[in-house]
DNA sequence: GGCCACATTGTTAGCGCTCACATTTCGTGG
DNA sequence: CCACGAAATGTGAGCGCTAACAATGTGGCC
């Protein structure tokens, strides 16, 4: 690698110095057949000397194509959020992709549409969208753009009505992890179960109270209403100092585990033993709910899987599939110690 | 907007639109003055007209300057770095730039390496570096390039040494908040403080330590060995199962909460009650740190002002200053109730 | 009224790459 | 031993923008 260069070395001078033309330069770099070996070899070595980097902004503005991937995602740091943005990037990143972020503070439609300016602004290749709140996830569904849009924990398109047939989805299935849970709960014994929701907004929080009241009503129990929540341990610890007081409560769903662990900690106070008189069950499996006190039964989702798929679409998009696809992976129980059969 | 475009309107569409020269878009589009407000009224409305949105490639080739940050970012979800990056990304967001993110799975040289190739690559402006690791961090500060480096939460060039001025460092006082916690510990009447660090190569973990033992060594108290964590919740509890066990341990200084609520979750099996019998400190502010049992006395780290701090460096070091700049948070103490008074 | 300074606008040449095509080189069979 | 097609390489244009400079227009002043 050269020291004292005036100007970063383009493939010219790396054509030069090989004694090649700067196409060939270009096609041993992108991998080209009929190179011959011995040139192929020149050339990597004058790049190695020079230290030459392809310049990708050129490369973009001659083929018209970024290879970044943009994604819009949640200035907050909430678990599931978090943990999708970090597992896409890493997927992104290791199919080649550059990848540019673009965090929106809330999910008006305003905000998160700045965003996704702001990445088309860039010509992204695609963009993946962690927007998993109702109204947001549709405005971006008809964004008039060429662009290939995934959005990751968004609208299932269960109703086959394929309205908005623009943008794909890859998403965790809620509804079953809020189905498993309670079926969990009511195998232990228990004769109906409460529940703390998310905002109703939410995907994930609607897929999950859906999935608790199906299970309730299929069976046969009676559906308690709701108390809704926002995600934070302290909106779960009023939801359990209000559910705490009810004697009749004694199993408690609870729609991520930093609700629980305020749901936890409000029983605790009230001296309601977790799970000899309430059984409690989270969602998210966050690595620290095997230490909450007690260890936490919990559903896991698995992100990764979320990731590559999100991943996998927008590729496959870029190939040029037009038919959007929708991906759904399914959520699976961990089992603690805040249940005890009754 | 237009609907159907073969290919996106650039400069010259505007041009032959508004009548004037794709000079004169430029003008318009960067703010240059000399355009009179007439023409400059007529640019405006052919480029509303056409939903014409520059191409940033093509700047970047022309001007040389991506105008785009680069971050690398550990792949893991620990509050700290994953709080950082979100704060960072909004801020150089909010700031104008597009931000490009390279993930690593480790810490090893070779793998930061390669994450900061992938963005240097990219001809990003700056780079910021969520490495808070020894030997990592310091591979970065001497590579080979002109491209304004940051390293967040690094290594603060405490002793005036400044051999590897190369890069700026934006990071939280640590030893400060060792002291805090330790301090504090101290001022309710405990003997000595014992402690749970985080892994030793993590210079947010060392300065904690550090910070630990000065006032323990300042106060004339004695200085127990640390019981080495590795930031995991379960790693704290193997921990508390050790010191709990330990009838003389009153008092525990935890490195980060996610390991204070492990300890927290052995010392309840334990029996030994927080805080009456044994006081506890975390470390970070988790949101869930007000609803662990107890409520969590812990030390908060301003991650905004970091970032912010970060981005102005950035920028500053773009605008031409050559001199890096080290910028320093200073951590507070979140009172709750896991502290008793002996 | 003519000239100059300044405000405004236009023209040209790249930035570093890829694409489409032109050209050269080489091995082979008749 | 030469023609011929495939393999290997080179050439020129252009992607959409900015920077430097050139060319207009405009008003004020003597």
């Amino acid at each position: 690698m050269d020291v004292t260069t005036g100007r970063e070395p383009s493939m010219f001078d790396v054509a030069k110095l090989a004694g090649v033309s700067h196409q060939t330069v270009s096609r041993v770099l992108n991998g080209h057949t009929n190179v011959k070996e011995a040139t192929r070899l020149r050339v990597r070595t004058a790049i190695a000397e020079l230290g030459y980097r392809p310049n990708r902004a050129a490369r973009a503005l001659a083929t018209g194509q970024s290879r970044t991937l943009g994604v819009v995602a949640p200035r907050s740091t909430l678990y599931g959020p978090a943990s999708l943005l970090a597992a896409f990037e890493e997927t992104a990143g290791a199919a080649g992709f550059a990848v540019s972020v673009s965090r929106v503070r809330t999910f008006e439609t305003a905000a998160v549409q700045l965003a996704v300016t702001a990445l088309l602004d860039q010509r992204v290749s695609a963009i993946a969208a962690i927007v998993p709140v109702r109204g947001a996830a549709e405005a971006l569904a008809d964004l008039p753009s060429g662009t290939p849009l995934v959005t990751i924990d968004g609208p299932l398109s269960t109703a086959a009505t394929t309205a908005t047939a623009a943008a794909s989805t890859v998403a965790v299935d809620q509804r079953q992890g809020g189905r498993l849970a309670t079926r969990h709960l009511l195998d232990a014994g228990h004769s109906t179960v409460w529940h703390v929701s998310g905002p109703q907004d939410w995907f994930d929080a609607a897929g999950r109270t859906e999935g608790w009241a199906a299970v309730l009503r299929e069976e046969g129990r009676t559906v308690p209403p709701p108390v809704p929540g926002d995600w934070t341990a302290a909106s779960g610890y009023r939801a359990g100092q209000l559910l705490g007081r009810m004697p009749e409560v004694d199993a408690i769903f609870v729609a991520n585990d930093a609700m629980a662990l305020g749901v936890l900690h409000a029983l605790h106070e009230l001296g309601r033993r977790v799970p000899e008189d309430v059984s409690v069950v989270g969602f998210d499996d966050v690595p620290e709910s095997a230490h909450y006190i007690p260890p936490l039964t919990t559903v896991r989702q698995d992100f990764e899987a979320v990731a590559t798929g999100a991943v996998g679409v927008l590729l496959e998009q870029l190939e040029g599939s037009d038919r959007p696809a929708d991906q759904v992976v399914t959520p699976t129980l961990v089992e603690r110690s805040s249940v005890a059969r009754r």
